[in-house]
Parts: structure tokens; sequence; C-alpha cells
DNA sequence: ATCCTTCCCTAACAAGTGTTTGGTAGGTTA
DNA sequence: TAACCTACCAAACACTTGTTAGGGAAGGAT
């Protein structure tokens, strides 16, 4: 069901983002290690090797473990949604709106893969608690931008009136980014290729036209 | 068509599988935990308090917390390919196949709620370990079934050929099995209800065909 | 009445957890 | 030169983790 493409745990070697000092640096190998080994599983001894220091020296940048994880998840929904909210501000169509959400997204999944990969695992947990509120907070921005959408295309008579609107937005919502569990920065791939190809199948499907 | 096979009703509530006795019992309500918070994150205690006795007391039943979880994931993908199998085996063509996985897919997930969430979750880190070995094999078997069909299916000429067949194969198949992290059996729609939704979208897309 | 099986409890163990404290080497500034 | 800041280490802290050992209550079988 998975794929099992595990990548051994580098020291420098992160494609992740361009990161603003040491701390930046020491953010970008938490994360990578998040998205690893899931975030409770991971110790902060296992991060500090991984960035070359010991597990105290990491206090110095960082308050906690999981102000870590905190400034992991809030950098990349703050990305995401600068993303989105100029898409949506366009006012396109609901069919080029969600071509150009599912594109965006995969762009957001080439820069922060390990960020989204993070919030596929942890956020259903994570959101309960009051520090990580704003998870909760954009899963509802979120659905309301999807789910929007689609009724709105609906309405229009471009998306298909005979299936559950809901079925559908969980539908597109889960392929677009799960696919942050098997992509690869730099593989075969463009983000755009990508997104095109998927577009492709959830529009129009994998069946010949007869 | 439908398998009457005479299922032991528990006097539990848990909606889960058919459990033999207090050691079914003990791992429908691990399973159940771990799905919620996670394997890692999930303390023997925790489960003993959901099950009402002591942490130690576990130990009657079972040698350690990892062979608990081994029991889950081995039963369920015992069952899974048990149902896999018998729709290989009547070799149907590539769409009937494929509809006839997506479909029993959608069966395992109402019946293996908890296991399912728990593979999707845990099996990439687990697949490494010997213990875990048959979960990459399943994954191998896993990929020979589903890409094998569409493969033939584009021989065939009724999937597109203009099309990333790897791409398509993880699409078809996340697309189904995230379904499990959102799934509760007893909702609005009957298992075959969404898998012929599903289907309907993979196959068909969602735009209207113009 | 005795034995045996099932099931659980109490109490502890060693290892690992996130985190704190005090100290220090090296570069920058006053 | 002296003071200061950055980035780290070494060593410990209180706590939680999975797990074990020994014992006992209930009930059926002999």
């Amino acid at each position: 069901m998975t794929d099992n493409e595990s990548v051994p745990i580098s020291k420098k070697t992160t494609t992740e983002k361009p990161a603003p000092g040491r701390r930046g640096e020491l953010l970008a190998t938490a994360a990578e290690v998040f998205a690893e080994q899931g975030y409770t599983a991971t110790t902060v001894r296992r991060i500090a090797d991984a960035a070359g220091l010991l597990a105290g020296s990491l206090y110095y940048h960082f308050d906690s473990k999981e102000s870590m994880l905190d400034e992991i998840l809030s950098t990349f929904l703050d990305e995401l949604w600068a993303g989105y909210d100029s898409v949506l501000a366009a006012r396109l169509g609901p069919r080029e709106t969600l071509e150009a959400l599912v594109t965006e997204s995969f762009r957001e999944i080439d820069r922060h893969r390990a960020a989204v990969a993070i919030y596929q695992r942890e956020a259903k947990d994570l959101a309960g608690r009051p520090r990580f509120a704003y998870l909760a907070d954009s899963q509802r921005r979120f659905e309301r931008a999807w789910l929007g959408t689609l009724e709105r295309g609906v309405a229009d008579g471009v998306f298909r009136a005979d299936l559950d609107v809901r079925l559908a937005y969980r539908f597109v919502r889960d392929t677009v980014w799960v696919a942050a569990s098997w992509y690869r920065p730099g593989g075969a791939h463009s983000p755009e290729e990508i997104a095109r190809q998927y577009l492709s199948m959830v529009l129009d499907g994998i069946a010949v036209r007869t």
C-alpha cells in the first residue's frame, strides 16, 4: 500500500528550505527526522545526532522539542496560505481554481516535503492541543476553499452533479496531499508535471472515453 | 455474493473484528488506541486503561507491545489477501478487476478500520525490521496486483495510455486507502456505495463530459 | 476437599525520555 | 586588554517507558 523508499539521514544534504542561520539548519534537520520516524518516535538525541551536536545543545536554540514542531508546521502553513490566498484572490472559474490549487499544492510539497509529511501524520492528534489550534483553523479554511470550489463548479455545470460533493472533496484533497509520502524532490517529474497528470486523472478519469 | 460466513457476534460494542475470547477483545482495544494515537505514542498503560486492567496484566496475554502490533497487522493482512486472491483468481478483465479490488478494499476498511489506519501510519518504518518483513512482501504483492491490472488495461485499450502508469498506480492506491483515516463504520454510506462513487471518479473523472 | 486454570494485581526494575544547569572555547566589540 | 556574545559540551535531573516477578482470587474439574 505504501512505498518504502527510506532515505538515510544525512547531516547536511537536505534539499529543504533556504535556512536562515544555524537555527534554520537545525529546523530543517529536525523536520527531516520527524517526517521519517514520526514526532513522538523521534528523540531529541536523534535530532542532535543528525545535526552533529549534543541533545542539550538544542535547548540553546529552542525552548522544547514541541516548539520545534510548532515552528516547522506554522512556517509551512504560512507559506501554504500565502500561495492559496493569491490563487483564490484571482477569482478564476471553478475548474481553473481547482487546477491552480492542485498545482500550487504540488509546489508546496516540492518545497516543504518534510513539513507536509509531518502534517499528514500528526495533524489529527495535534489539532486538539491549544498550542496547535491553528491546525484546526487551517483545516477549516482548507475545507472551505476546496469544497466551495467544487460546489461552485457543480452549480456552474462544469463538475458532475451526480457525485457526493463531500466525498469528492476528500477524494481530491487526499489524492493531492498523500503524494508527499512518496514524492522526492529532484525526481523524474517536476511538481507541475505531476500536477498536470493528477489533474488529468481527477478531472477526466483513467478510463478511455468511449 | 454476500458472505454470511456466520461470524459470531461479540457482546462488545466495538464494531471491529469478531474477537475470540479475552485476547481478541484486548487486541481490538489496542488497535483502536494505536490507530488514534500512533504506535510509539501509545503507552501500554493507556491500552490497559482503555481495556479496564493494569499495564502489567497485559503481559499475561501478550509477550510484548510489539507482538500486539504484529498480531493486529498480520491478522488484517491475512484477511486482506484472502479477499484479493479470490478476486485475482477470477481472472476478470482489467476494468472489472480494478472495480472488484476497489470494492474489496473498502470492505476491508469497513471491517478493519483500525488496522488499516495503523498500517498506513507505521508500515513504512516497520517494513525494515525483520519481524515485520511480511509488510514489505505485502507491499510488493500489492504493487504487482494493482500495477499489473493497470498495465493490462492499457494494453487492452480500456485505460488511457497517455498517463504514467506508475503515477496512476499510486493515485489509485492512495485514494482508496487514505479513506481509512476518515471512514467510520455505520456512517451515511456503505462500503459498496463509497466504492461505487470512488470508482466513478477514478474511472470517469469529476468533470462534466463535453 | 484438592487441584488446576484463568485472569488479574501489586510492586518493582533498568533503560530511555525531555530538559536544566554550569561551564567553556572562540570570535566580535568597546 | 577587557567585556561580551554565540554556540556548544558534560553531567546530571525527574519522570516515563516497556517489562518482570510473585502472589492471589474465582471457579470448574477431579
